[in-house]
RNA sequence: GGAGAGGUACCCGAGUGGCCAAAGGGAGCAGACUGUAAAUCUGCCGGCGAUAGCCUACGGAGGUUCGAAUCCUCCCCUCUCCA
């Protein structure tokens, strides 16, 4: 399919933050040949979370449109750690940490990408052989005045903290990756902008036409706040189950819902209006955002059964009924609740358990307990919540002796 | 190499011999209110079958003392200035 330029450059910018630079980006779409489009993600943890999508979506649009999307695992930068927002040196991955995050990003990235035409590298082809000559002569390309230019250095550098010298090679290996890989395009977070100037400059030295950039936003994570990140723990991951990842996108303010419209969706610009008019009711558009997200990764099936248990659960306030189901072994005829509550793990002490029967948090078969010291009959199953997101189903079982 | 500042619980940050399981804030959890929203208010927020008591904890290891996060010694780490 041919798409025009106009048109090309259209879906390109939707949501984009910045490009440096559109002119530049005409030119080379203008060529008709099919441009390299590049986007490095570190392997630093386990697994990837909505954040990191908003910019393999950006990838699949230009996928779409027939360019050759290359997909770069920083498995050599990994063990470096960017620096970039960060006010701390990132703790240095051990090998077997990198590559076992490796593996899974494959698998997740194929939810958004269509994996048959996508080249994925790692950059440590040819880190590895680089060789301490030629990460000198990367080094001599740029000057310490320089990177200190960067704001994190520079906050950094100026609180006093910690700044390791390893870590001013980073923006210098993601440069030198998009000379190796003679990108056309390189896209990344705002955050990322130094790390993907550095590309141009360096590719320019190389005598190479400079990548064009493009920024995208930070998707901001569940606090509303900062953005998205596993670390922070304000992450949804694309692995986390579909009722989690339904319940943890309804859990958001409503400010943060239009944000994720904007970057998340696929909805169209009339859905989008009537989302930010508040003609859509906030919680059905919600609800539908819940959905659409569940349903990109775990199938549509998956979405209306998470929205079906969400509003049986939280709305009508039903005892779901696929609860997990543990079995308790007990060789007496009772048992504590505190006890019961914290094998079961529900809790992660028994004083915990004690400090939420107190504050009315547990229920045992639908009944408030109010009674610390209560002792649960182990005769028949009990079915345990504490709070409304923990719930177990609670079989018991006679100890042999 | 020299001089100085600092390292406190998940994070920030008070605390300079007992009243310190350690102020305050944030995060988190729970309750009320709701749209499981958000905001707000309230409670909790190291562990051990309560109160009492015990254990673990103020960078690490020793020491002084009836008693140490606090004093002393050595070590480790970070930052600043000088070279």
């Amino acid at each position: 399919m041919r798409v025009g330029i106009d048109e090309q450059l259209s879906i390109i910018r939707r949501g984009a933050a910045e490009i440096f630079d559109e002119a530049e980006l005409r030119v080379k779409l203008a060529s008709g040949r099919p441009l390299r489009i590049k986007a490095g993600f570190d392997p630093t943890s386990a697994d990837l979370h909505l954040g990191h999508t908003v910019l393999l979506q950006k990838l699949r649009q230009f996928q779409k449109l027939g360019h050759q999307v290359l997909f770069l695992i920083g498995d050599f930068t990994a063990r470096i750690g960017d620096p970039t927002g960060r006010s701390e040196t990132r703790p240095v991955l051990t090998q077997e940490d990198i590559e076992a995050n490796a593996l899974t990003y494959r698998e997740q990235v194929g939810k958004v990408l269509d994996l048959s035409s996508v080249e994925m590298r790692r950059n440590s082809e040819w880190m590895d052989a680089l060789g301490t000559d030629g990460l000198l002569r990367l080094a001599a390309q740029h000057t310490v005045a320089r990177m200190l230019e960067r704001d994190d250095f520079s906050r950094r550098f100026r609180e006093h903290r910690p700044i390791g010298i390893h870590e001013f090679l980073y923006p210098l290996i993601q440069g030198y990756d998009s000379v190796v890989l003679k990108a056309d395009v390189e896209l990344g977070g705002t955050d990322q902008k130094f790390n993907l100037l550095m590309g141009r400059e360096l590719q320019r030295n190389c005598g190479q036409a400079p990548q064009v950039v493009l920024t995208m936003p930070l998707l901001e994570g569940l606090d509303g706040q900062q953005k998205m990140s596993k670390s922070l723990g304000n992450a949804i991951g694309v692995a986390c189950p579909p009722e989690e990842m339904f319940g943890s996108v309804m859990s958001i303010d409503d400010a943060l819902m239009q944000r994720y419209y904007e970057l998340l969706s696929e909805v169209d610009g009339v859905a989008l209006a009537a989302v930010r008019s508040g003609d859509l009711h906030p919680m059905e558009a919600k609800k539908r955002l819940a959905g659409e997200i569940v349903e990109r990764f775990h199938g549509e099936v998956a979405g209306v059964q998470a929205r079906q248990a969400f509003e049986a659960r939280f709305q009508r306030h039903e005892v779901p009924t696929d609860v997990p189901t543990i079995t308790y072994s007990c060789d007496l005829d009772s048992v504590w609740v505190c006890r019961l509550l914290q094998e079961a793990g529900l809790t992660t002490s028994r004083g915990e358990a004690r400090r939420l029967v107190e504050q009315g948090a547990v229920r045992i078969n639908s009944v408030k307990l109010t009674d610390s010291g209560a002792e649960i009959p182990a005769d028949r199953v009990a079915v345990v919540e504490v709070g409304k997101r923990r719930i177990v189903r609670i079989e018991f079982c006679r100890k042999m002796n």
